[in-house]
DNA sequence: CCTTCGGATGTTTACGTACACATCGCACCG
DNA sequence: CGGTGCGATGTGTACGTAAACATCCGAAGG
């Protein structure tokens, strides 16, 4: 291997004149700099990256962790954190981890091998998580929030969202509107039911149970769940979706029991990925804006990398309902 | 921080001991591994990555290198890689480079951050990865291979599949057969069409230039051509592409000038990505073992990285016509 | 009872870099 | 013309771990 010695050498300068240029210290002279810079092209000298993490306590590598990253909404996502850190010179190690309780991210921050850590997926405060804060850990929340936690979170406002679905299938004159639920413990499905729920009530047309079903963030649960609520004796008119993969099944859950969207059902469904858009599916949803959230996040945790003792800051991103073909201008009957 | 050193000062051994429980060597006598074991715990030791990197060389980290993470196609192996990498005790770090000129991962090769490579994305040969091959660092081309180089690859055999689908679109009466490109660089688009022109020819339908259009790997690109495509005098009654999120597009395409699937027009993709088999496209397709495949990647990297010396090995998948409701008994007139 | 042997443990050192501090040489000024 | 100061460069060392080698101790065998 080469080591910046054989590079001093060769350049006739010390050991600790190659580490200023590799540094871009302006400490040396442009004579010294060039000659160094000829030694290392000459002898093709490449940097051990192992031994600067271990004097700098830096390895411009920050972990991310997402749940599931077949969900399409999380390659969008992690496209947009990826290009952030790419332009801060950092690399990404990704955690595909759907069990929330898994730590291996937190143990790797805790070896040294990533500076910080992105999570997409908190559900609740784990101990390990919170003791982790509480050291003043590198981390940030990016999606999922904790009320419970003060520490940097990028998040949009799920309730807000909830809410305006309810109010635009109100307008519109549903009676019978269904819900297919997230999984429990995630902030963003809670918060999104939540939000829904209460202006639902509000508005004088409570969710019925019947109505409900779980949809769980995934395609072949959603699919299922959204036949079963066809089939029932009163079927919905409109079904909220707690989030885009869910309502990409509750689409072909409606298909595959010959109901037209929106002819038949609307379909309405939450983050706004690329897919809803398409022609085949064209799904309405709230919009979160996927890609300043991501840079958002990869930004707030590299200041905090360089600075531990920053307060926590809590970044709510506003969201948007955008009305596709999945629903009409008056609902079925 | 705390060290070994700690640590051993605690148990009343030396850094040496703890080291050797570290590693589980077998050299240790159980009591006094108990000891350390209960040292470790109470002061809450982690051992430093970045110090056990610069004496052994090793990263317990490999990088894997995709063109496009929002191509639905590369989660599903990044999935399976990640899987086969995890249960080796390996961290993954990702390279979303769409730029194929991109040496940012045979870089951190070189400095040492990484044990290893998974290509999945090599378009040509750059003089960078030749050189990185011949000296003979772990390297592995998963999906797209390079003919002309001396290295592990895992691929399928896209000539084949090519061929069946002219066999199939053949067999099945169509008679103006159109074909969505991939791009030209990339060994996969090149063989597929390779395979499908040649078995056009031998059938006596060769592919006709006025019915190929460029697909480009695209949902958008492929929904455009298709659009052309269909506003031809003559218009294809099937058309092949190169790919799986190409054919999503070229469905959407069809499905936005109001043509029906299969009815007016068949479509058949490849790959077999998740979403084909959704019932709002339900794509024909050429189905590639996309989870074997990368953890064959996954396992040959691992055996390279311990034994350089290893010759290099080939391994190619079957792949298999899965046909589905984007065609159907017999072609549109 | 002494020697021998082998398992258990300790000592020393090096991995490649960057920091703290020391030194060198030259220009500038009184 | 000698002292001062500052920019440029060098010296020594430490980061935490694991490898090579050294040492110790008790059991087995003569």
């Amino acid at each position: 291997m080469v080591t910046s010695r054989d590079v001093a050498q060769l350049a006739g300068v010390s050991q600790m004149t190659v580490s200023r240029v590799l540094q871009g210290s302006d400490k040396v002279a442009a004579a010294t700099r060039q000659r160094v810079l000829a030694a290392m092209e000459q002898v093709g000298y490449r940097p051990h990256a192992a031994a600067r993490t271990m004097r700098t306590r830096r390895t411009s590598t920050v972990g991310v962790v997402v749940a599931d990253i077949t969900n399409p909404f999380y390659p969008q996502l992690l496209e947009a954190v990826g290009r952030a850190l790419d332009e801060a010179g950092q690399r990404m190690v990704l955690w595909n981890a759907p069990d929330p309780g898994d730590t291996s991210a937190l143990r790797a921050l805790d070896e040294g091998t990533v500076d910080g850590l992105i999570f997409t997926t908190v559900t609740e405060a784990s101990e390990q998580l919170a003791d982790s804060l509480r050291r003043g850990d590198p981390i940030v929340l990016l999606h999922r929030g904790l009320d419970s936690l003060e520490c940097d979170q990028v998040t949009t406002d799920n309730l807000a969202g909830g809410r305006a679905v309810a109010d635009y299938l109100v307008a519109t004159g549903h009676t019978r509107i269904g819900f297919l639920r997230g999984p429990e413990l995630t902030s963003t499905a809670r918060h999104r039911e939540r939000g829904f729920r209460e202006r639902l009530a509000e508005l004088g047309r409570p969710l019925a149970a019947e109505l409900t079903a779980q949809g769980g963030f995934a395609h072949d649960l959603a699919r299922a769940a959204m036949r079963e609520l066809l089939t029932r004796d009163d079927p919905p008119t409109a079904v909220f979706c707690a989030n885009d993969l869910t309502a990409l099944g509750a689409v072909d859950g409606a298909v595959s029991a010959g109901r037209r969207v929106p002819e038949d059902v609307w379909v309405v469904g939450y983050d706004d990925i690329a897919m809803t858009a398409w022609d085949s599916y064209d799904i309405t949803t709230v919009r979160q804006p996927i890609a300043e959230m991501a840079r958002a996040a990869a930004h707030l945790l590299l200041e905090r990398v360089a600075d531990r003792s920053l307060p926590p800051r809590k970044q709510q991103f506003p969201s948007e309902l955008v009305i596709r073909g999945s629903t009409a201008h008056t609902a079925p009957s």
